[in-house]
DNA sequence: TTTATATACTACTTAAAGGTAGAATTAAAG
DNA sequence: CTTTAATTCTACCTTTAAGTAGTATATAAA
């Protein structure tokens, strides 16, 4: 019961972006070493962030990646979709998910908090919030 | 952000197990057929609930599967544990974790929250809850 | 005591996630 | 125009989760 690697890998790239100087871009060696996610992987992740189209790339010399949008304006919901890893509405606990409404479980109604909370949570976080205070990493 | 298939089909197993008639057992083709499981991964789940104690196994003619504790008794909790998939104290939703306390993000309050709310569920829930009402799949 | 029927064990296969290697491409700067 | 530093592309490797196959073992019942 957790985010995968790749999702959270690209959160904390992102976080760690937004608290850069704007208009500034950053390139990927730097991001591999400050965040400790290996080079090869986070260029690979890097690419899927700028064909979704949160991130804008620069190549060539003196290249690097800036962000595309306000860091308030990127939220982790959107970051969650590129990877296929946010909460469906209908997500059930169980991996069944069609018995909604008529003959629920016990679980259904106990599930629905915290899924709402997370759904909010992904859904109302920007990247400035997160960058904005506490630890970077 | 979801449950592992194997945890989800040991749930649904122990569920419609609880539901059954007490004293009674039930063998696993039964369980594979009504549970829509792959009798044959089914059964390598089965032995890993015979093996941390929830289930009882009876081999050979007219064997099967009961319950060795009350359904009231065995929580989800338990089985998260079994498969090593339930929410950790300590786990971070970035991965990181070790900033506790001091120097927190702004997900780190409101990731407390549901997890909490979840870490509750799967420590209250008994099979016996959901197995009392509700559709069995 | 044999047979049918069940679980348990061992090993393999497949699919997906995570991670790596190297060459192709791009563009600034000398 | 060449060099150099960067991203991008293609392909592969590794690990883990998911699923399958076959055989050994246990036991109730015929
Ligand atoms: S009732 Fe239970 S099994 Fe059905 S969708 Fe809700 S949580 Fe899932
Ligand atoms: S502060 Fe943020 S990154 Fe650190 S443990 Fe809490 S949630 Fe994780």
């Amino acid at each position: 019961m957790q985010l995968s690697a790749t999702s959270q890998y690209a959160i904390r790239i992102l976080v760690y972006m937004a608290g850069q100087k704007d208009s500034q871009s950053i390139n990927a060696a730097e991001l591999a070493e400050t965040l400790l996610i290996p080079y090869k992987f986070l260029a690979k992740i890097m690419t899927s962030l700028v064909k979704v189209g949160l991130v804008e790339s620069i190549r060539g010399k003196e290249g690097g990646y800036k962000l595309k949008k306000k860091a308030s304006d990127i939220m982790v919901g959107d970051i969650l979709d590129a990877f296929h890893d946010s909460i469906k509405d209908e997500q059930c606990i169980l991996g069944i998910g069609f018995c909604n409404g008529i003959c629920k479980c016990a679980l259904h109604d106990q599930w629905m908090e915290p899924k709402l909370l997370l759904q909010k949570m992904f859904r109302e976080s920007s990247l400035e919030d997160i960058a904005g205070r506490g630890c970077k990493r």
